[in-house]
DNA sequence: ATAGGGTTAG
């Protein structure tokens, strides 16, 4: 009895907790004035008693209160519940539910429960339901479903709604069909900065980056609404994946005009853009000023610092873990490729085990990479191999997995690791033709010719080909072409060669090494057998526009050569190897290098 | 009356 008494007081207490509980609520308006307001899972149940007690269940409205503040409180199966007890469900009932799930990452549930309405019931959507359910498709990048839904927007009227419109754009873009979004664009008459933002994403999310920065303009023009920061994270997102610093400068100055530069999601996409626009001080001095860092916040700056290799990333990584931020899977790839970079193989190792230890984070395929490429650099091709053998990557995975160990394995001229790597990717069909040219390189480095001469006609005969690939520079108004290997169509061919051979020697002299894990020169990327003396495209065209400018004129560089970090990198190498002065442009500044630092680096 | 559109790291 002892021991049952506290038991029983707890009963007691709890009846009577919710008879006050229940007492308060002394009208139906005051129960949906509260489902309303409830926020937590406990102050829904409450009014779900009293409702059930008062008999206010029954209504349509209170019920459709409940629902929602269930779903808002992420208890979508509760949710359902109410809904299934509903005598008749009307078009909120449903749209509500339809939410829950698009809300709750299942679009495909939610699309099922309109398909049930439509069926079932002889309600009409009107533009709520056609927005949630647009956005399904979006979620769920299923753009047949989304044209069909299109078609109904036309069916019910609803072509002229703004909000169903927004949601047709974002569904067309996110399904990579941008002429379609822009003609839903186009067809508005008048457009919310949600349109626009939608739109502008769009481009920027489909490599059109430059066309989303065009659009902005003509939005700061002609729109008569402000940016606001869904927009302007999107435009910083558009410089960066461009690698356009002024322009990414000029919008944390519009951010700042704004008032949202200290919103933490454009922070993040400033500082995103930063890094990648090769200013990684300025990346940092924007992450030191957000209050609250989020787990997107340490993710982007250790992604961005990785490649810098000076420990910076895996500070960062410590601090954050200090912080008490769990780190993510995306997290830990730039983990890894910050160990990766700076040469710490048994960190990345360890970090390899503990992601899963201690943060419950499954390793996949791009971790797996990230690893075979760390170890691939500095020679430790078994375990990169038994690495990569134990994988369950799918095709795509495996295509980028086997062909990281096959480049690492090339390098080191392992062949028969070359070779295995290559099988995996002919058998699976996936970049068979690099893979051929790899294995063909593979076997002429060690010298068998034979090998290397029979993959050559094998591929003939299956007539598979590969496209050389190219870089270009801009320069005077002229465009110079550079294809892999193919020395013949090179300007000015001995003198670039010689720069390149003085180029390496010096380096050499430097302790660089760059055939084998510094990344800084080489790009490792399968070209044709001339690659085998090191012309990669790239370095082919970088030396020729500093041959070929006297001093003062600048060079233009163009698309794969823009002033991202790895060009910065090499142009900061060439002008203290070689003991020049180098002026380069790109789309809209100049950059100017001079002994192994740039003046322009940073600018803040 | 209650329901709806977009944004940041790989």
């Amino acid at each position: 009895m002892r021991l049952l008494n506290p038991l029983l007081q707890c009963i007691s207490e709890t009846r009577h907790l919710l008879q006050t509980k229940i007492s308060h609520f002394h009208s139906k308006s005051q129960l949906d004035h509260h489902l309303r307001n409830s926020t937590h899972p406990d102050s829904t149940a409450w009014a779900h008693c009293a409702l059930f007690k008062t008999g206010f269940i029954h209504d349509p409205y209170s019920a459709n209160h409940l629902q929602n503040s269930y779903i808002r409180t992420a208890q979508l199966s509760l949710a359902r519940n109410v809904f299934d007890e509903m005598r008749e469900p009307n078009l909120v009932s449903w749209t509500s539910l339809i939410t829950g799930y698009v809300k709750a990452g299942r679009p495909r549930t939610g699309l099922g429960v309109y398909g049930m309405m439509l069926r079932e019931t002889s309600i009409v959507p009107n533009s709520f339901t056609l927005s949630i359910v647009i956005s399904a498709c979006s979620a769920d990048a299923d753009v047949g479903n989304g044209k069909r839904v299109h078609g109904q927007v036309e069916i019910f009227g609803l072509q002229k709604e703004d909000v169903v419109c927004c949601a047709l754009v974002d569904m067309y873009v996110k399904c990579n069909d941008v002429g379609s979004g822009r003609r839903v664009f186009d067809s508005m008459s008048c457009r919310s900065v949600v349109a626009w933002a939608a739109m502008i994403s769009g481009y920027g999310q489909n490599g059109q980056g430059h066309v989303a920065l065009n659009l902005f303009r003509e939005f700061s023009w002609f729109g008569s609404e402000t940016p606001n920061h869904y927009m302007l994270a999107t435009v910083v997102n558009a410089c960066a994946s461009l690698g356009r610093l002024v322009s990414g400068k000029v919008c944390h100055g519009v951010a700042v005009r704004c008032g949202y530069d200290f919103n933490v999601v454009v922070a993040n996409a400033l500082l995103d853009m930063y890094a990648k626009c090769g200013s990684i001080r300025c990346s940092e001095k924007v992450f030191r000023r957000i209050e609250n860092p989020s787990v997107f916040s340490y993710t982007s700056i250790i992604v961005g610092s990785a490649k810098y290799g000076y420990g910076l990333a895996l500070e960062l990584f410590k601090e954050m873990l200090e912080k008490k931020i769990t780190p993510n899977a995306v997290t830990y790839v730039g983990v890894l490729h910050a160990c990766s970079h700076s040469g710490l193989a048994n960190e990345g190792l360890r970090y390899l085990t503990s992601m899963r230890q201690e943060h419950g984070i499954v390793p996949d395929s791009r971790h797996q990479n990230c690893v075979v490429d760390m170890l691939g650099r500095i020679g430790r091709l078994d375990e990169a191999y038994e690495l990569a053998q134990s994988s369950q990557a799918n095709m795509d995975q495996g295509a980028l997995l086997w062909g990281t160990l096959l480049s690492a394995s090339r390098l080191h001229k392992r062949v028969d690791i070359a070779v295995e790597a290559s099988k995996w990717l002919i058998a699976s069909k996936q970049q068979v033709a690099a893979a051929y040219v790899t294995m063909s390189n593979a076997y002429a480095v060690t010298g068998n010719w034979d090998n290397a001469g029979k993959l050559r006609s094998q591929m003939k005969h299956n007539g598979v080909s590969k496209e050389p690939g190219c870089s270009w520079v801009e320069i005077k108004d002229s465009v110079y072409i550079f294809y892999a290997g193919n020395l013949s169509s090179c300007p000015r061919r001995d003198e670039v060669l010689n720069l390149l051979s003085e180029l390496e020697t010096k380096l050499k002299q430097k302790g660089y090494s760059i055939s084998s894990n510094n990344h800084m020169l080489v790009d490792i990327e399968e070209e044709t057998t001339q690659e085998m003396l090191g012309l990669h495209s790239e370095r082919l065209a970088l030396a020729f526009a500093f041959i070929s400018i006297p001093r003062g004129v600048t060079i233009r560089v163009m698309k794969n050569l823009r002033m991202c970090t790895d060009c910065h990198v090499v142009f900061k190498m060439i002008s203290e190897v070689v003991g020049r002065d180098i002026v380069v442009r790109d789309v809209n500044r100049f950059h100017h290098f001079s002994n192994g630092s740039c003046t322009c680096g940073d600018f803040w």
